[in-house]
DNA sequence: GCCGTTTTCGGCCCGACTGTTTTCAGTCG
């Protein structure tokens, strides 16, 4: 096809042409009349999710003659035509259609709970509302129950609805996941307060270990679902009921953050947990292979002719559906129910293959503990060795350490090694990469370290060729034992640098420069996407809790996790390796130092 | 719009809950 080297060139990722495809499903829903065909959405939600879970990027794909767009499952000729359209020009025709018909701001009305396509396309029909602020005035002003569908309690619901979106911008970083399911784990089950309690399993996005989490769904099992819901009922005295059934309760917190609750009998508890677990996207998969071998999967169980034949344990159903067990963390639809089917799912890390932490701070610098406590804190989750990785002076803000303070600092490690047989202390630093990709010490201070991270803290603006070309050359000095926090995202705040990922894997593996996977909530650095290019190149990597107190020590398990969903098993982690393999690879790049 | 124990049209994942109906459509997960 003649337009192909052009598209060959195209910076548009996958992302953003499913991105597209979902917002034309929506604005399909939107316009269409209720006899248009609702398949044709799902098409095109199916293909945005198709695209999504590619681990090759389609603007790199088409680049090969052998490659076919129409072999991507979900993608027929007519969704083929479009993604070239899109590579090449950003957009395709009938989008621009439908966004002239929807101002763009119409499809905000979707964000709003209890308002979905159809009730935005009666508010835009019959009331002219195209906005969040136009509905909100219409609301206020009892406006709505004048539609067809509306009634004076969904005009309270969505004026609450607004109210939330305003209060809560997102989702909740892991650490504030998991300490409300800490709470609420331990109010449900606190003194007997519900009798004959089962299990409770805190499932959806959260037992997936996602980099965010969306609110908390709880399974729980028990013969009377009646006590579970009262006792949910007082978690938070300023919570509000959003909805309560027999089997079914969502409550949002004062704080904005929703919980769902479902009570399932115990036979079902396998079932209701792949099925709340998710993704939708995982459980779409394996409700068509049951279809396909005449079953039907729902959150009771696997059921042959109305017959159930499995469901107590997530193993029973898998195993039904002639599958291995796959771990929550790959449940995205990416591969791993293929893998799943063939014997072939990686065995994923755990924490307790982790022998130590490469990344941990002081309060000779930014760090909120001492060298003493940081090293206790370490005692404490059993680690054969640390590397303490204090800034350096590039880093001003974290009071950064010069070559003087840093040998003195090294020798205070060294005096405490003199107190503690129990743990090897590595001499770090984590150096900053400056601007041309020098490290921020004299090359001499290298030889005398046992462990050198290189990160980016300043001039993160850099074009993608400049920052690219920052870290290769870093790494190439050979002086860098791992790269701290690649890509430089901040969850929420901050996006990652511009960066040719692909490019820094390459060099890494040459260089034999471990990539960080770092366990800070807010970083979680490598993020999914990096994480899909592991299987490509033969990268190791450090899993790190990057602490800057005691309790920070904690976040290793965010990054174990991040590791999981990554698929990385533990021979791709350098500090899962037992402290004389760590020792020969340091060895190896101390003598690069020395030589440098 | 895609797909096929397919070869051209009929089916496409499943169920709870709610409000406004008066038997169910819409929304959500």
């Amino acid at each position: 096809m003649s337009v192909r080297p052009k598209i060959g060139e195209s910076v548009i990722d996958n992302e953003t042409i499913a991105k597209l495809f979902d917002e034309t499903a929506d604005l399909l829903e939107i316009t269409s009349s209720d006899r248009a065909n609702p398949f044709r959405v799902r098409a095109y939600r199916n293909g945005a999710r198709s695209v999504r879970s590619l681990s090759q990027q389609l603007a790199s794909s088409i680049r090969d003659a052998n490659f076919n767009l129409t072999d991507i499952p979900g993608i027929g000729k007519d969704l083929a035509g479009k993604i070239l359209a899109i590579l090449e020009t950003g957009h395709f025709s009938l989008l621009d259609d439908l966004r002239r018909q929807v101002p763009a701001s119409t499809r905000d009305l979707l964000n709003v709970p209890n308002i979905g396509p159809k009730r935005a396309r009666v508010l835009q029909h019959d009331l002219h509302i195209h906005s969040l602020d136009a509905l909100y005035a219409a609301a206020s002003e009892h406006k709505l129950s004048a539609c067809k569908g509306f009634g004076p309690t969904s005009e309270q619901k969505i004026l609450a609805g607004l109210a939330h979106i305003q209060l809560t911008s997102g989702r909740m970083l892991v650490s504030e996941a998991k300490a409300l399911a800490a709470a609420v784990t331990k109010h449900m089950k606190s003194k007997a307060a519900v009798p004959g309690l089962g299990d409770l399993v805190i499932a959806g996005s959260y037992r997936r270990c996602k980099e965010t989490i969306g609110d908390l769904d709880l399974v729980v099992t028990c013969s009377n679902a009646k006590p579970v819901m009262d006792r949910l009922a007082t978690f938070d005295s300023g919570s509000m009921i959003l909805g309560r059934g027999e089997t079914k309760m969502a409550i949002r917190l004062k704080s904005g953050r929703q919980i769902d609750l479902r009570v399932v009998p115990e036979r079902s508890l396998g079932a209701a947990l792949i099925y709340f677990t998710g993704s939708k996207a995982h459980n779409i998969v394996l409700r068509k292979i049951a279809a396909d071998r005449g079953l039907k999967l729902n959150e009771y169980g696997l059921y042959k002719n109305d017959e159930w034949i499995a469901g107590s344990t997530e193993h029973q159903v898998y195993r039904a559906l002639g599958l291995a067990w796959i771990p929550p963390e790959l449940r995205e639809a990416t591969g791993e129910i293929e893998l799943a089917a063939t014997n072939r799912l990686p065995h994923l890390i755990e924490s307790c293959d982790i022998f130590g932490d490469l990344h941990l701070h002081t309060n000779v610098t930014d760090g909120r503990g001492s060298l003493a406590e940081m090293v206790v804190a370490a005692q404490r989750r059993h680690y054969k060795f640390i590397a303490i990785t204090d800034h350096s002076r590039r880093v001003t803000m974290a009071n950064g350490l010069d070559e003087t303070r840093l040998r003195r600092h090294w020798h205070a490690i060294d005096q405490m090694q003199q107190k503690v047989s129990d743990i090897v202390l590595l001499k770090g630093i984590e150096i900053d990469i400056l601007e041309g990709g020098k490290l921020d010490l004299s090359k001499g201070v290298f030889a005398e370290a046992d462990w050198v991270v290189g990160a980016i803290h300043y001039g993160q603006r850099q074009s993608r060729m400049q920052m690219t070309k920052r870290i290769v050359n870093a790494m190439r000095t050979g002086l860098l034992n791992a790269i701290a926090h690649p890509t430089g995202r901040l969850i929420g705040q901050r996006p990652p640098y511009e960066l040719d990922l692909e490019e820094v894997f390459r060099v890494a593996s040459d260089c034999h420069c471990a990539l960080e996977i770092n366990g800070q909530p807010t970083r979680l650095d490598l993020g999914e996407a990096a994480l899909n290019l592991a299987a490509k190149y033969p990268v190791r990597f450090v899993v790190n809790s990057d602490a800057h107190a005691p309790e920070e020590l904690a976040f290793m398990d965010f990054a174990v996790a991040q590791a999981r969903r990554g698929g990385l098993e533990k021979h791709r982690v350098l500090n899962a390796c037992a402290l004389t393999e760590l020792r020969s690879i340091l060895k190896y790049t101390s003598s690069r130092a020395q030589s440098a």
